[in-house]
DNA sequence: TTAAAAAATTCAAACGATTGCGCAAACCAT
DNA sequence: ATGGTTTGCGCAATCGTTTGAATTTTTTAA
């Protein structure tokens, strides 16, 4: 018989060379040669040369599979998102994968797609699925978290993320929403405007409330105007929202010189508004968004945002999730805040100082 | 002692509920009771309705590890692509996903970074992490391919899909970019168009290739100037490339008055030049980009672009895939080629006949 | 030389589910 | 009643690795 061709033309999976066929050929127990490839000290620096030297040669490579059994280990952890095509997130993921992969981890992605049915049905599949741990930013529609809390129960680690709830306690990577929009929003009193909006998102979502908190500090610090109208939620948080609600604002009896978004992709549907209406950016009106997305750089004028730092989220996050997997740190359930960074472009700089 | 709480504060995994509970407590074999559980027709219906009716009120789940080892199969599949935070792949990744999860499968994402040397990396660690399969779009870099032909070897069934080589031979899934670019400069030409650049990518790249030889063909099916001084080659695919080039273009003797795009990101600095310059799209200069990117409907005057289905394209090779996988299905490494669909807004649009 | 200590190795039982094979009991037909 | 078939279930091996404990071999000390 040749050499093992299966009737349907593949190749079957080649015999793998395993621990017991370096021990048959060496005439040794299979536990020492498996102690000896992980240089235990029982044994003889002699055998751990020949057993490592000859494992190499056949290219030996541990069956994976017997070993997550063994160790009741997979060395995968998973990640939900609300939304995967998201530039932040995009970046978080990419963060998570990078710190994943330095200590030998894998990133298993799903999403929920701001659906709690989603939701759940993504933490079902990797409760049974084999992850080890599990990173998640949840969505609009979650409120309590039971799901989650049963991934906690079944010995599994969780980590949140960016959009957290409070009701559980696992240790959390956010970003320090109050103080990046209390920075935009001074940074648009800096530059002279006076009648400052705020385009907000959802009040059961506590990224837009402590937003929408930091705007208010600013303004109050500074003695500046508030008007109830000129704060706007959002729903879905899109372009078309932002474009309604400048309109909005604009046809109002009072409209602002300014308006701070929730997100870019609000503030792009602002700038649009704008500019079909012949208003000037920044001279007389100044926008700021959140999140700093690639667009932001892109669109025309340049759109200052508050720069979330996803990647570091994403390394952040993971690096604890694993830490509570190895070593049972327990730092008992911190809360990460990353500090935010303003990135000022065109759209805000009215550049009283350079006249 | 109390309820199983470690030392270090954390509920250990709590002790698994197994077959071999179920069949103590039922008085029955384990492997009666496994069989049971799927309804093996040796098993009386009787019994088959106890077994299920016990692990149903206990909460039996099987251990995923020991399955999946016994099965040598993990439901996990591989998915590699250049760059994550990348709109294309973002959508191509989430059909991956929303597939895979409608079979049972888990997506494990890793990036190339268009490096080969991490492709390397991340195909090894595919390979030794538990992936059934791998999803790639390989690198720019990537020219023949043997780190994944390694994985091929191995028993592994891969799929490529957008960036692809031949010198695999794999199942394939790709747009059809000569009929995308094809469609996409007839339509230019249709708009009045006379003189029509193309900023195009490197020749290494098979994608770049087949766009630049339909914007060739579409040119000389309709009898229209070329230039050798219109094709401009991209090596960073970037805003500012696309910036830099138009500039060329622009200041050289012969200015064209259209430029078809490689990418989305490209045409972003085409717009951006132009608008800097005063010339106004599409009135003097009409542009089309590639792909289109979320950013394209968002940015003004809209992009035209040729969309290419990312969502449905990652469905496809991870429905592939999982027929290898399960099916040991042998349509003999098909190809399949993605229909493209061009979408038309303000950039392209010179409405010769409105007027 | 001998007993105790140390070093090196082997034994064997896990981990949990799957599966080929065998065995007994029940059923059927002649 | 006899032989043969069907039905239902259990035995035991297996997947490859890990690991506590037992065993053998070597070294050391008295």
């Amino acid at each position: 018989m040749p050499d093992q061709p299966s009737q349907n033309g593949f190749m079957l999976e080649k015999r793998k060379f395993t621990l017991k066929d370096i021990a048959r050929e060496l005439n040794i127990s299979v536990s020492t040669v498996s102690r000896a490839l992980k240089s235990h000290p029982d044994i003889a620096d002699e055998t751990i040369r020949k057993v490592k030297e000859y494992a190499e040669k056949n290219q030996y490579v541990p069956n994976i599979l017997a070993v997550n059994f063994r160790k009741s280990r997979t060395f995968n952890i998973g990640l939900i998102v609300p939304e995967l095509v998201h530039y932040f997130f995009s970046t978080v993921i990419t963060g998570a994968i990078d710190g994943a992969k330095k200590k030998g981890y894998n990133i298993l992605v799903s999403q929920s797609n701001e659906l709690l049915k989603d939701e759940i049905q993504a933490c079902r599949t990797m409760l049974t699925s084999s992850v080890d741990g599990l990173l998640i930013s949840i969505s609009n529609e979650t409120i309590d978290g039971a799901h989650i809390q049963s991934i906690i129960e079944e010995g599994k680690p969780v980590v949140q993320f960016d959009k957290i709830t409070d009701t559980l306690d696992t240790p959390k990577v956010i970003v320090d929403d109050f103080n990046g929009a209390y920075e935009a929003v001074k940074h648009l009193i800096d530059q002279g405007y006076k009648k400052i909006a705020h385009i907000r998102g959802r009040k059961e979502v506590k990224n837009a409330n402590e937003r929408a908190k930091g705007y208010l500090q600013a303004l109050r610090d500074n003695q500046m105007q508030e008007e109830q109208n000129w704060v706007k939620i959002c729903y879905e948080i899109s372009e078309q929202e932002g474009y309604k609600f400048t309109k909005a604002l604009m046809e109002s009896e009072n409209p602002p010189d300014a308006i701070f978004c929730i997100t870019d992709l609000v503030a792009l549907g602002v700038l649009k508004y704008l500019k079909e209406n012949g208003i000037k950016v920044p001279q007389e009106v100044g926008v700021l968004g959140f999140s700093n997305w690639k667009l932001a750089e892109i669109v025309n004028p340049g759109l200052s945002s508050v720069d979330q730092h996803g990647y570091l989220m994403g390394q952040t996050a993971v690096n604890i999730l694993i830490d509570r997997l190895e070593k049972n740190n327990l730092e008992l359930n911190e809360t990460v805040e990353l500090k935010t960074n303003l990135v000022i472009r065109d759209s805000s700089l009215r550049r009283l100082n350079n006249c």
